[in-house]
DNA sequence: CTATACGCCTAGCAATCCTAGGTGTCAAGA
DNA sequence: TCTTGACACCTAGGATTGCTAGGCGTATAG
């Protein structure tokens, strides 16, 4: 079905989300909107992992809620980052960095 | 415990395996050395990751085994690739350089 | 008035990698 | 001699994660 927008990368979920937080307050429908868009169409998040992960990282204290109302007049939930949030991001990105760089390490090894 | 050493992100283990045997016909053990080695000891890759997998990616017919002697006169599994699992090295290939490029995408969006 | 977009949610599945245990051989050092 | 460590294989079960597939309610466009 899906050949061409492709599932978020296990263990990259939480990273995305919270760096697209970092961008400036904004709620869950967006987020994927937003990731999708940024990722020209590669990735596409389904609000089924969506909605979780949200929960999640507010459960961690790395974001934090607050209803308010959207441009189009409707309430949603927005997020915003802790300090803790920021923090782990900047942890996250560097460990994503070194670990690319692992991949692409092998990846490059000429037989 | 393992600040220093890194756990295979999720869903890569399979294709860092098939590049590593794509190098030449290798046994278990070796292969994960080699991942280890190759990475620069960035990953640490666990014997209850490695032997699933390995067999997991015999099953789906893109690893080949053979019992043969190692050079130090023991008797190990040296895999190699089938046409089926270099198709499938270079599928996964492309699809990491498109999902890393994505991720970049996002990573590097300034607020 | 009906479909679509917006915006939130949950239960349960499938996949993946790890921990923690096990087997047996061999070489080196106490 | 005996014990430790490297070599080389294996499995069961747990934790995590993202998805599928369902659900709710409102507003807008056709």
């Amino acid at each position: 079905m899906n050949q061409d927008k492709a599932a978020i990368l296990k263990g990259t979920l939480d990273m995305l989300i919270l760096k697209i937080v970092a961008l400036g307050p904004i709620h869950g429908y967006a987020i994927s909107q937003r990731i999708q868009q940024i990722s020209r169409d590669h990735f596409q998040l389904q609000q089924g992992s969506l909605y979780p992960a949200l929960h999640r990282l507010e459960n961690r204290d790395w974001l934090e809620a607050e209803w308010r109302d959207t441009d189009t007049g409707r309430e949603a939930k927005f997020y915003k980052l802790t300090k803790k949030g920021r923090k782990h991001l900047e942890t996250e990105m560097e460990s994503w960095d070194r670990t690319a760089q692992a991949v692409a390490l092998i990846l490059r090894t000429a037989p």
